[in-house]
DNA sequence: AACTATTTATAAGA
DNA sequence: TTCTTATAAATAGTT
């Protein structure tokens, strides 16, 4: 959904292939939030990016915090 | 996205609620999917209904199974 | 970090 | 429930 069709297979430049996870994985987020109220469900996401940071989402109620110790927030570690 | 503009807010009417938690999550699963390949990134998406099913997909390497036990697939449990 | 042309996701409807 | 399609939303390339 852009200016042109993408193929999926891994960005070979190193910065668009950031530029390309920060936006997408704010928009995972947001549909995981969405999903999340809009059906009354528990959603986590958890993203590794190829350097290795780890940034995690969840929404919903207890039951993914139970399971996996997620909260509520996206951070970066 | 769709014929009309949804508020993010709870749907009322159960079937509304199951049909739109069964189209989102699988968007969700698919966005997670592309953007592990794009950005040579691991990715989690677990997502537990309202009624309690769990459903969980991830995609990368083996940090995420490492430390979450998660398999490369969707399952409905 | 903002913009916008375009692709993609999806809300209703069939 | 599975398919269609009009429209909202996400985002690729640009600035």
């Amino acid at each position: 959904m852009g200016r042109r069709k993408v193929e999926i297979k891994r960005i070979e430049n190193k910065s668009s292939r950031q530029v390309t996870f920060s936006k997408r994985r704010k928009g995972l987020i947001e549909k995981a939030r969405q999903l999340s109220i809009l059906c009354e469900s528990s959603i986590a996401v958890v993203a590794v990016s190829g350097s290795g940071k780890l940034y995690d989402s969840a929404s919903g109620d207890k039951i993914l915090q139970k399971k996996f110790g997620i909260i509520f927030h996206t951070r970066s570690y």
